[in-house]
DNA sequence: GGCAAATAGTACATTTATATAATATATACA
DNA sequence: TGTATATATTATATAAATGTACTATTTGCC
């Protein structure tokens, strides 16, 4: 997909086809996969020397955001936003690959604690220096109050989804 | 994912840290992860008594967005987004579905066209008006204004991607 | 204590997506 | 014309994601 200027041909003449067809948010429809595909390709990329892919990375940087170290499959599923079935097979890889650890939970025997070992935090430190140069470059092409504006203008767009 | 409070909590303590971690971009890339997920899920909902998914979908809308009716394999895929891979099991399935046609290509006869039949146009004006309420609610949650402004900061985002 | 009902987690089957390599046709150029 | 090269398409194997159903533990209520 080289530019976007093909998609908004494709979408003028959609419009006059069907009149009623929502121009805008369908622009902001495509745009947003457009976006999502690249980050997802651009990460993955990155990640692969690695040895890991962009959903395993997910989870990492997930635990590596909780002050307590530690998340249910459950909720580790909720912050990434993979459905439960999907966390089990991630987890055991990153099992196996010795980056986290499970253990059972002392207050509730139901329940599986996820955690960082000493090994996923030295795979986070080998790979946030990358990470942190492709972020910075991926937003490069917008100033701070344009980053701020779009983190709002996206916010609100996120308020009118599932509910 | 109830909001997304927790994710922003979360790369909070990230950034405490890692000091170096681009918060904003950080924020960015997982609003857009977290919107595509639920655009993904919400069209799929909706179209599954139509009989499709969000994918096929997107072809039978890339199709009726042309103004010759006709776009061969690779530009399907270039303009959906999709790998080369896939086109041609998704492809396979909406022939199989009566809703596109293969011929092959006059001018260069290496290409196939692919092309909507009659059917596929009466799939499209039934999963229409439906779409058109989708996007609609989506985007009620912003002015016209603030459409075109995410639009603008979007494109400008996109255009950091990919080169 | 014992019995629903709720919740967490997992296993399995299926669908969807990707990577790789093979095949076929057209194009460029000696 | 013949040969190399580029491009388009498909086949096959593999990986990733999802849906459904099942097990086990806790919770609330009798």
């Amino acid at each position: 997909m080289a530019d976007f200027a093909s998609t908004e041909q494709r979408l003028a003449v959609t419009c006059r086809r069907y009149p009623d067809f929502p121009r805008r948010p369908g622009v902001l429809v495509r745009l947003i996969k457009h976006i999502h595909k690249l980050l997802h390709d651009e990460a993955n990329v990155l990640l692969k020397p690695h040895g890991i892919n962009h959903p395993e990375y997910n989870l990492l940087m997930m635990l590596y955001g909780t002050t307590s170290g530690t998340m249910s499959p459950s909720e580790l599923a909720d912050a990434a936003g993979e459905k439960s079935a999907n966390i089990t097979r991630l987890t055991n890889e990153l099992c196996e690959k010795g980056l986290i650890a499970r253990s059972g939970s002392a207050d509730d025997r139901r329940k599986v604690e996820l955690s960082l070992t000493p090994q996923g935090h030295a795979a986070i430190d080998g790979f946030l220096p990358d990470i942190c140069t492709l972020l910075a470059r991926q937003g490069r092409h917008l100033t701070t109050s344009e980053q701020i504006q779009l983190e709002k203008l996206l916010k609100k767009f996120l308020s009118g989804l599932a509910d």
